[in-house]
DNA sequence: TCGAATGTTTGACGAGCGTCCAACTGTTGC
DNA sequence: GCAACAGTTGGACGCTCGTCAAACATTCGA
């Protein structure tokens, strides 16, 4: 379902582009911005991505601040909670940034 | 002249955009941005874009940073610093990037 | 020559950040 | 029920960051 309950994020309007820039200015969440590039839904664990090292509470703040930043969306579904990139809003907000990023994170 | 002495900075090449990223994720920094965003060089002093509540010594380090991370270059005329943005170097590296960051920035 | 002007550097301080660990909440399945 | 699962929260630690103040270096002008 598209229409869960949702974690708390910034409304599009309220997306700030200095706290975009904070929040991307870091290489773990580059890294996870890169693997929500391809649009879809992905859980909290970080398995495959080259960040097996970090602890998973970590991880898990990186995604906080991700969504709070309003990069990201996340929804609650039973014990597990989709991940995927607020594409839309970015793009209404901020239009060209992430089309202009997301090859220049990737290369 | 355009060829005068430089401070030291990345090579085109070895920007990197978490580093780049990073430097902008800060609102003082982003402001000098926006005054670069003309093309023109500038000397150190920020009067007048509103920073004039810092140190000069904070000005200076936030100037630095915007220069190690290749966003800025500096010519020594003097005792005088010139700023200005390194567009062309910035569009090579990450094309689009400044066209969408700037107007995002300006609103 | 001497003083003013323009920035940089160093050290200090408090605040924030990234990380881990342990404990906790809520959910699913047996 | 109860144990395993998925993820969050709180505290603790060291490190980085933004800021200021003072000292310094260099250059221009009188």
């Amino acid at each position: 379902m598209s229409d869960t309950e949702r974690l708390p994020q910034p409304a599009t309007a309220d997306i700030d582009l200095v706290t975009v820039l904070h929040a991307l200015g870091d290489p773990v969440r580059m890294t996870l911005l890169l693997s929500y590039a391809d649009g879809a839904e992905h859980s909290c664990d970080p398995h495959g991505l080259g960040l097996d090292h970090l602890h998973k509470s970590t991880v898990s703040h990186h995604m906080r601040v991700l969504r709070e930043a309003g990069v990201t969306t996340t929804r609650v579904a039973g014990r597990n909670r989709f991940v995927s990139l607020r594409r839309t809003d970015l793009d209404a907000r901020f239009p060209g940034l992430l089309d202009a990023l997301l090859p220049a994170a990737a290369s």
